[in-house]
DNA sequence: AGCACA
């Protein structure tokens, strides 16, 4: 068996991560990959040598993480196929808010270990903002209303290409192409490098778009941002 | 393959 006799956990391990994609986009995109399933409450991944290439998502919910391990087994993300499994472990911000968690001090070497390891060059990124954690409010379509559709003067007519505003400034293509490749006719992501926030993502015709357009309404990749699609004006 | 949270 390939997830074996792991209980189910409201965590997932995910390994075969593309290692050369840089921390804080890995966590930001395993972010917005998985809160289709649900809500969010961490994603932890570590760049030393014992640890890249894994990631572990936290959900609130359980069947949520099921609903992530059957769905995504074997998603290409960054040109590799994804492994999940449950996690072995609970998570310490579920341990926190249940009140279990104990402070890990002599469980082992590992922290001190990692301590001496600490090297400038993992210094950046080791330190880096964490965006995508502890924030436990995204969710994909339904709930939230559309960005801000006010820089287009009326609704454009529906067709094959859609108009993504309220983007962070640091969302990439592939981290799109991830989301809205999902949905069945998707061609491409074009990013506006002149214009960060905004991004166009065309289908092969406007039914396909609009079926991607409502299921990824209001999707969060930040709780602050909020995807307003639209469809592009010809 | 490798199960952590600093």
């Amino acid at each position: 068996m390939l997830s074996g006799d792991i209980p189910p956990n409201q965590t997932i391990y995910v390994r075969n991560l593309n290692e050369k994609v840089k921390k804080e986009e890995l966590k930001r995109s395993l972010y917005a990959l998985f809160s289709q399933f649900g809500r969010i409450s961490d994603v932890v991944a570590l760049k030393t040598p014992k640890l890249r290439g894994q990631a572990w998502v936290v959900f609130s919910e359980i069947t949520a993480a099921s609903a992530a391990v059957r769905q995504m087994q074997s998603f290409p993300f960054y040109d590799k196929p994804m492994r999940i499994q449950y996690a072995k472990t609970k998570s310490d911000c579920i341990a926190k808010a249940d009140g279990t968690y104990v402070p890990r001090e002599k469980k082992k070497k590992q922290e001190e270990k990692a301590e001496k390891r600490r090297k400038a060059e993992n210094e950046a990124e080791q330190t880096a903002t964490n965006v995508v954690q502890n924030n436990g409010t995204n969710n994909a379509s339904h709930t939230s209303r559309p960005g801000k559709p006010g820089a287009q003067e009326g609704a454009a007519s529906p067709n094959s290409i859609l108009f993504i505003q309220n983007l962070p400034h640091e969302t990439t293509s592939m981290m799109l192409q991830m989301l809205f490749q999902q949905y069945p006719g998707f061609k491409e992501v074009r990013m506006v490098e002149a214009k960060p926030g905004i991004s166009f993502v065309e289908y092969a015709d406007e039914i396909q778009a609009s079926i991607a357009m409502q299921a990824l309404q209001g999707f969060k990749i930040t709780p602050q941002n909020p995807m307003g699609i639209t469809y592009a004006k010809k």
